[in-house]
DNA sequence: CCCGGAATAA
DNA sequence: TTATTCCGGG
C-alpha cells in the first residue's frame, strides 16, 4: 500500500514523540509507527484493531514490515524481525502477545500512554467501532505536560518542555520518537485501556469521542497544543478542563480512566507546578468515581492480567482510589528540583544478563545494604529496568504510582480549590503523608510493594511462565503487614479483584 | 508462528 | 536504548 512515509496526514504532535534531546532525534518507535498504522484507514488492510481494547491483529504481516522498514530505511526489514522488536515490548510492557491469535498484540495502553494525552480516556462508547479501543486523543483532552510558560503552544516541533522544568521531567516523558521521518504521523495518542463494553459514564463525563477513524477531528498542532488556559477543576468530578477544542461532546475527562491517574501524574506534577498543566490534579479526579467504575475496571483489567499476563502492578492502586483525594499537587515530593528524588530504583541494578547467568547464583540473597536501599533481590532483571525506563517513554504506572498514593494528599480538600502549587510544597507533602498516619517510610513502602509486585508477578507469570522466570521468589520481603488494614477498601468486589489477583498490596 | 538470547549497529 | 540481524528451539 502506500508508504506511510509518504503520508504526511497525520502526525503525532511532536510532543508526541520524544524528542529528548538526544541527537538527531531518535527514530520513530515501532510501537508509535504500529499505532499510526492502526489510526489510519488506509491501513486497515494491513493491520487493525481488533479484539479487546488495544488488541490489533496484523492482516499482512508482510507488508507491515515492508512498511517499517520503508520508515526505518531497513529494505531487509521482514515480519520475523519486526516481531522480534515487538517481542522486546513485552518486557517492556508495552505490549502483549494475545495468545493463540496469530499476529495479534494488545497495547498495554495503561502503560502507554498518558504521556502524551494524560488525560484521555479512551471512552469508546459503545460505538461503532466495535474495534478495540483505539485510542483517542481527544482533541482536546490532552494536555500538555511541561510547558509551563504561557506560551505554551510550542511549535510543533519545538519541544515543549522548558528547558528548565522539563529537562529532568522531559526526559522521563518521553523519549521518543521522533519524526525524523518524512512522512507524518498521525497524531494520535496512546490510550489506555479502560473498559471497554461498558462505557459507562456518568454524568459528568461526557466522553470522547474516541476514536479512530477519521472521525477524528484531527488537530493541527495548533490545536493541539493550544493551551487551554485555566483548566482547573470545574468540578470534583471532572477535573479536566474542558473540551479544549471545542469537542462536541465536550470532552471531559473520562472519569475513568484509571490508568491515566496515576500514571503520568506524578510525574506531571514534579514538572507541572502549576494547577493548570497538571491533569491530574484536579486531582483525584479520578478518583471521585465511584466504585462501580472502578470495579468495572479492575474487572476488566483483571481479565487482561489473567489474559495476558499484564502486570497487575497496574492497579493496585485502584482499590484505594476510593477517597476522592484531590491534590496532587502536593505530593510531588519525589522531584524536588534539586534533591534526589528518590526515584528509588527498587531494584538494585542488575547485572547484566550474561553476567547474572553466570555469576550469578541465586543464592545470593544477600543484603547488600550499601547505601542505597536495595530492595529488590534479584528481580527479573528486566521488570526493572523496564520500569523505570517506562516510565519515561510510557507513563508508567506503575512504579510511581504508588508513591502517589503514598502521597498523595490525605486530607482532601474537595471544594478547596488548590491551592497554587508552591515549589516548597514538596515537604509538605511528605509530611501530609505523615500526617495521615499512613506513613510507612517510602522505603518501607516500597520494599513492600515490591514484594508484592515480585510475587504477583510471579504468580501472574507462573501461569505461563515463560522461560524465564527465573529465581524471583527469593526475596525475603515483605512479611505481610500484621496491622495493616487495608484502608480504603471500595468495595467487595474490589477486594475480590485485587485477591484474586493477589494483589492485595496497599498501603495502609 | 512464536519465543527470546546474543551480538551489533546507530 | 532501541531496534536489527541471526538463530536455535518449541
Amino acid at each position: 500500500m502506500k508508504t506511510p512515509a509518504a503520508e504526511p496526514g497525520f502526525a503525532f504532535p511532536d510532543w508526541a514523540y520524544k524528542p529528548e534531546s538526544s541527537p538527531g532525534s531518535r527514530q520513530i518507535q515501532l510501537w508509535h509507527f504500529i499505532l499510526e498504522l492502526l489510526r489510519k484507514e488506509e491501513y486497515h488492510d494491513v493491520i487493525a484493531w481488533q479484539g479487546d481494547y488495544g488488541e490489533f491483529v496484523i492482516k499482512d504481516p508482510d507488508e507491515v514490515a515492508r512498511l517499517w522498514g520503508v520508515r526505518k530505511c531497513k529494505p531487509q526489514m521482514n515480519y520475523d524481525k519486526l516481531s522480534r522488536a515487538l517481542r522486546y515490548y513485552y518486557n517492556k510492557r508495552i505490549l502483549h502477545k494475545t495468545k493463540g491469535k496469530r499476529f495479534t498484540y494488545k497495547f498495554n495502553f495503561n502503560k502507554l500512554v498518558l504521556v502524551n494525552y494524560p488525560f484521555i480516556d479512551m471512552g469508546m462508547t459503545g460505538g461503532p467501532v466495535p474495534q478495540s479501543a483505539p485510542p483517542i486523543p481527544s482533541g482536546g483532552t490532552h494536555f500538555r505536560f511541561p510547558p509551563c510558560t504561557p506560551s505554551d503552544v510550542l511549535s510543533p516541533s519545538e519541544e515543549l518542555r522548558s528547558p528548565t522544568l522539563f529537562s529532568s521531567v522531559a526526559r522521563r516523558l518521553a523519549r521518543g520518537s521522533v519524526s525524523d521521518c518524512s512522512d507524518g504521523t498521525s497524531a494520535n495518542s496512546e490510550v489506555e485501556e479502560s473498559l471497554s463494553e461498558e462505557q459507562h459514564r456518568r454524568g459528568p463525563g461526557p466522553d470522547i469521542p474516541a476514536f479512530r477513524g477519521p472521525p477524528l477531528p484531527r488537530l493541527s498542532h495548533e490545536g493541539i497544543f493550544r493551551v487551554y488556559p485555566r483548566p482547573r477543576v470545574p468540578e470534583p468530578l471532572s477535573p479536566f478542563p474542558v473540551s479544549p477544542m471545542g469537542a462536541p461532546t465536550g470532552l471531559l475527562p473520562p472519569q475513568l480512566s484509571p490508568a491515566l491517574p496515576m500514571t503520568p501524574t506524578h510525574t506531571h506534577m514534579n514538572y507541572t507546578p502549576s494547577p493548570t498543566l497538571s491533569p491530574m490534579y484536579p486531582g483525584g479526579s479520578h478518583f471521585s468515581f465511584n466504585p462501580e467504575d472502578m470495579k468495572r475496571y479492575l474487572q476488566a483489567h483483571t481479565q487482561s492480567v489473567y489474559n495476558y499476563h499484564l502486570s497487575p502492578r497496574a492497579f493496585l492502586h485502584y482499590p484505594s482510589i476510593v477517597v476522592p483525594q484531590p491534590q496532587r499537587p502536593e505530593k510531588p515530593l519525589h522531584l524536588p528540583p534539586d534533591e534526589p528524588p528518590f526515584k528509588f530504583k527498587l531494584q538494585p541494578p542488575p547485572l547484566g544478563k550474561k553476567q547474572r547467568d553466570r555469576l550469578l547464583e541465586p543464592s545470593s540473597s544477600t543484603s547488600s545494604s550499601s547505601g542505597v536501599p536495595q530492595i529488590k533481590v534479584e528481580p527479573i532483571s528486566d521488570a526493572e529496568e523496564d520500569e523505570e525506563e517506562l516510565m519515561v517513554e510510557v507513563t508508567d504506572i506503575s512504579e510511581e504510582e504508588e508513591d502517589e498514593e503514598v502521597f498523595k494528599a490525605p486530607t482532601a480538600p474537595e471544594q478547596k480549590a488548590p491551592p497554587p502549587i508552591l515549589p516548597g510544597k514538596e515537604e509538605e507533602a511528605v509530611n501530609a503523608g505523615n500526617e495521615s498516619g499512613r506513613c510507612i517510610p517510602l522505603k518501607l513502602r516500597f520494599k513492600r510493594r515490591w514484594s508484592e509486585d515480585q510475587r504477583l508477578e510471579a504468580e501472574g507469570v507462573a501461569e505461563e511462565s515463560d522461560k524465564k522466570v527465573r529465581s524471583n521468589q527469593e526475596e525475603p520481603k515483605l512479611p505481610p503487614q500484621p496491622g495493616g488494614t487495608p484502608c480504603r477498601r471500595v468495595s467487595t468486589d474490589l477486594q475480590r479483584a485485587t485477591e484474586e489477583l493477589s494483589l492485595e498490596s496497599r498501603d495502609c
